[in-house]
DNA sequence: ATATTGTTGACTAATAAGATCAGGAATATA
DNA sequence: TATATTCCTGATCTTATTAGTCAACAATAT
């Protein structure tokens, strides 16, 4: 199991046209994410592209053109995100086949098979808009204390 | 984040090493344990004193020697295991320290504490014991099949 | 004494991560 | 129609890490 930068790009990047589009703005260039989110604008190109096949976003050539999401942040979950960006969040051995110990499940296999459910159930059950209004929460949150504090 | 081969590898001894107690054998080879759970031996060198350095299991040397649990397979938690083991199974970015974003926390930081804090309660939940008797749970299931289905 | 087992650290090969880059295709607009 | 702008694609590159080996050493049972 490998979650990479690649995959963590992808979700910034994300939660970025999902917070654009909440501004109004409805198409973003991939220059605009990468300067805001501090992200290799050529290495943005690439994991656009694969969340493009994916269908999660949509993109328009030319002058005036960029990305937009292809559903609404409320119906986008960080785990389509991270599927379609990173090669392998399995966390067994053998790709679930159970072939991990010389052709036989190793003793591990069922536990890292639960291991992938529990992950895969966190990460497919948040989606952009979940993320982004706990985070609007505890951005409050700390503006308040700030108040209180003096 | 990253759970790689050397991980699981730690994972699968250490069960094996439970079983052996269970049956009776108190201390345990590394060419024995490398044989029967596939682990090239050498390998399994570098894992087993990683494990002993943070104290989960305890050696032997000379004829008769051998490694054992430091504690009983109830009290041993997986994530103790992986994180004797493993040099990066954090999410962010920024190691916690939240400057992922030129400094500031980036967009997903919250979003990636809560994944750990998922991930950690999930591994620091199951003990040793807990992988093998749900294993057998599993494995008495699959015979109870076998006959059931003729 | 000797064989057996763990201990340690250095080393190596293969793979993957994390990009960069050049050139092309589409399209708005002057 | 020319041009600037933006996305699209595939090749390439560098570096770090993984996965694993190896040799020499230390402890200890017989």
């Amino acid at each position: 199991m490998n979650l990479t930068t690649k995959g963590k790009y992808a979700v910034t990047a994300m939660l970025d046209l999902a917070i654009q589009e909440n501004e109004e703005a409805s198409l973003s260039k991939i220059s605009e994410v990468a300067y805001r989110q501090s992200i290799p604008a050529p290495y943005l190109e690439q994991i656009f592209n694969y969340l493009r096949k994916a269908e999660i976003l949509t993109a328009e050539r030319g002058p005036k053109g960029g990305f937009k999401l292809a559903r609404s942040s409320k119906e986008i979950m960080i785990g389509e995100i991270i599927n379609a960006d990173e090669r392998n969040m399995d966390a067994t051995q053998c790709s679930g086949e159970g072939i991990c110990n010389d052709g036989s499940k190793c003793l591990a296999h069922n536990f890292w098979m639960e291991f992938n459910d529990s992950v895969n159930d966190f990460l497919m059950t948040k989606s952009l808009d979940d993320v982004i209004a706990n985070r609007r929460g505890s951005v409050k949150l700390k503006d308040e204390l700030l108040i209180a504090t003096g």
